[in-house]
DNA sequence: TTAATGACTATCCGGATCGA
DNA sequence: TCGATCCGGATAGTCATTAA
């Protein structure tokens, strides 16, 4: 898919791009080994040729971060193959009150197929969620981009996200699926443990409240539903992928990594 | 309830093409 | 080579949406 990308490029917008796919230039290779390219002055075709090279050498050298900044936010689903192996789930649980006036209670990690859980207090610090990032190719949240990137950042000044970010939450949307992540994930029929079930936001807040006024077990639970909410963006977003690809990729035959 | 972002829409402007 | 035309990318403004 990150090979058949041409939106990156200055000047080439999603019907230049389908133009290209239509006219059978399917990836990077074809459109440097055509001598000119309709719609594309020759100038610009040297300029591009260029660009996809470098491209090329970034992806050769499996630098995420390039492509974190040449593609719109709203492009970064393509990485999901190239860099998806090494992609960190994020989600935070808050006590509710604003960014400026709350805290960050829980912050689940998952990666590489393991659940790490930070908690306020204990195991959470800022260099802890920097080294998860720094480890990453690509950052995976549901509303990530409004909500818990924003706040995390405003908790911990100065914690850095270099790396391309696939918001579920938008994704899902330009596909036609409104909601929640929970009325998502049923729709999807994603599972999560009967007893989270009927867990949401605001009650993560009561279970942190429990938790401070002596009882553990509201913890275990919290941990849990962050838990169930931070894998499950896994197969959402493998889920939320190919209907990307459907709708806004290239035709089947170039549809590879 | 608040804040912030993406989606959507309208408009503008630049670049490519084509004919004289 | 120049000018007219058209296409489409860029931009600005507005709206809808979601998180805890």
């Amino acid at each position: 898919m990150l090979t058949s990308t041409f939106v990156h490029l200055n000047g080439i917008g999603p019907a230049t791009e389908r133009r290209l796919w239509d006219s059978g230039i399917a990836d990077w290779n074809t459109f440097r080994r055509e001598t000119q390219v309709p719609g594309i002055s020759p100038a610009r075709k040297v300029a591009y040729d260029a660009d996809l090279t470098v491209a090329q050498t970034h992806l050769d050298r499996h630098n995420a971060r390039y492509f974190a900044d040449c593609l719109h936010t709203r492009d970064h689903w393509r990485l999901l193959p190239t860099f998806g192996a090494r992609a960190l789930y994020l989600d935070i649980e808050t006590t509710g009150l604003s960014a400026r006036d709350g805290q960050v209670t829980i912050v689940g990690l998952y990666r590489l197929g393991r659940m790490r859980t930070l908690i306020h207090g204990e195991s959470l610090t800022q260099a802890a969620i920097q080294d998860e990032l720094d480890q990453a190719d690509l950052l995976i949240t549901f509303f990530g981009t409004v909500f818990d990137i924003p706040y995390l950042q405003t908790c911990f000044a100065g914690l850095r996200v270099e790396i391309p970010h696939f918001d579920l939450c938008f994704a899902a949307r330009r596909v036609g699926l409104q909601g929640g992540l929970k009325s998502i994930e049923r729709e999807l029929d994603i599972a999560r443990e009967s007893d989270l079930l009927q867990l949401d936001g605001l009650e993560a807040v009561r279970l942190w409240q429990q938790y401070r006024t002596g009882q553990e077990a509201a913890l275990d639970q919290l941990v849990r539903y962050n838990a169930a909410d931070t894998r499950n963006l896994e197969p959402l977003a493998a889920c939320l992928y190919e209907q990307l690809v459907v709708r806004y990729g290239p035709p089947a035959p170039a549809r590879r990594g």
